[in-house]
DNA sequence: AGAATATGTCATCATTTGAAGACATCAGGC
DNA sequence: GCCTGATGTCTTCAAATGATGACATATTCT
């Protein structure tokens, strides 16, 4: 940053990846030094890990550049900007699962368990901060209320509780904020607590909700 | 903003107090045109409120300045800087009641009163958000130790629970997650229900942790 | 009334940040 | 071998923001 580097010199950047795994696997088709493909992956991957931790604000264009080994400028190109990469973050984030409802006790032990592989997601943080009502904001609570929100209503209407929306808003609120808190190191013991501790209590405070 | 302005021309910037309240009543001496003191206050009072609703980082001395009615500018002379300002923000946030204990059932009515008429306060926001571990998070996840976690662990511990500081810091999160999503607007029910209404769903979602 | 201090107002600076563009370098077709 | 487009690298810009200082105006003291 600091040295003026004659302009466009560098060719030397480390290797992106090693040029090994040779022609034989026909499933990688040879590494390319240069390969839009894999640099838009690799942004986008930065950018669901950074977007989770931080949130929106907080995580910049430079810092996932970084992470990804990958110039900044290049999210301009493949994604169109930093809310884009954003929203494309969020999408990234659905697809793998059905909407989890959080009382099956098989949705709640993978739900944790896939925050243990992959991180919390960046829609998490987007649920706490109110603001502008911008387009990240809106995309990030559409996508809480798809996958958690709704499928925990009908449940709880399917129950016969009473006021199911907002128990399922409350229950969802409550469980957000128990996992924001814990990867935030707000609370020492609680982001120490390894998932099967956390398990049991996390059941026992959405099932109060059922009454 | 877009006039030029001459250079501190401005002397009719609207009364700040209308100066009546004659000499009658001892109590307030006199409205002055100039008083620091109440400056202060309206600059502690407007950043309570914005570091609340927004964070610390969504919120600018600016901003802060606006809604107290006061130049910005004035927060460096009073509080030395934004930094400063947040922690006299979270100490004024305390000081008002003893620590509260979660599980008692007047102390949640209280809490939850005391929310509704003065806002959540400025602690709450940065619990949530993981960051460098500035003075500003640190001062902030401390207060709500202080106040809500260690309260809530000895009345566990009390009761003979296992793990009492572990589930008095889920409590926590939850509680405040709840708190936060509402004040957030998050959630369309969450954010429309009375504190009444959600009063009994709170002392339910904090009881089972007590198992 | 007039000096001295307190308080308020405004302009400006340095830094950060997202974005855009100029240029360099690689890949594949002829 | 070379040309055209794709991909990557670097510089630069405009806006936002916290901070600072010069100056204006009010308040107080004598």
């Amino acid at each position: 940053m600091t040295e003026p580097a004659a302009a466009g010199a560098r060719r030397d950047a480390g290797p992106q990846v090693a040029p090994q795994a040779g022609p034989a696997s026909g499933g990688t088709p040879a590494p390319r030094r240069r390969d839009a493909a894999r640099s838009r992956e690799l942004l986008l991957q930065a950018a669901i890990e950074l977007f989770a931790d931080r949130g929106f604000d907080r995580t910049t264009t430079r810092d996932i550049g970084e992470r990804a080994g990958v110039d900044p400028a290049l999210i301009a190109r493949y994604f169109g900007g930093k809310v884009q990469l954003y929203l494309a973050a969020v999408r990234a984030e659905q697809g793998d699962q059905p909407p989890a409802d959080l009382l099956a006790e098989d949705r709640l032990h993978g739900l944790l368990n896939r925050f243990e592989r992959r991180g919390l997601g960046p829609s998490f943080a987007a649920v706490m901060l109110p603001g502008d009502n911008s387009e990240v904001q809106r995309a990030a609570r559409a996508h809480l209320q798809e996958r958690l929100v709704d499928p925990l209503r009908e449940r709880l209407a399917a129950d016969g509780v009473e006021r199911p929306r907002l128990r399922a808003e409350v229950a969802t609120a409550a469980f957000v904020g128990v996992l924001m808190a814990r990867s935030s190191g707000a609370f020492a013991e609680l982001t120490d607590a390894e998932t099967a501790e956390l398990e049991p209590l996390l059941r026992s405070l959405l099932a109060a909700l059922r009454d």
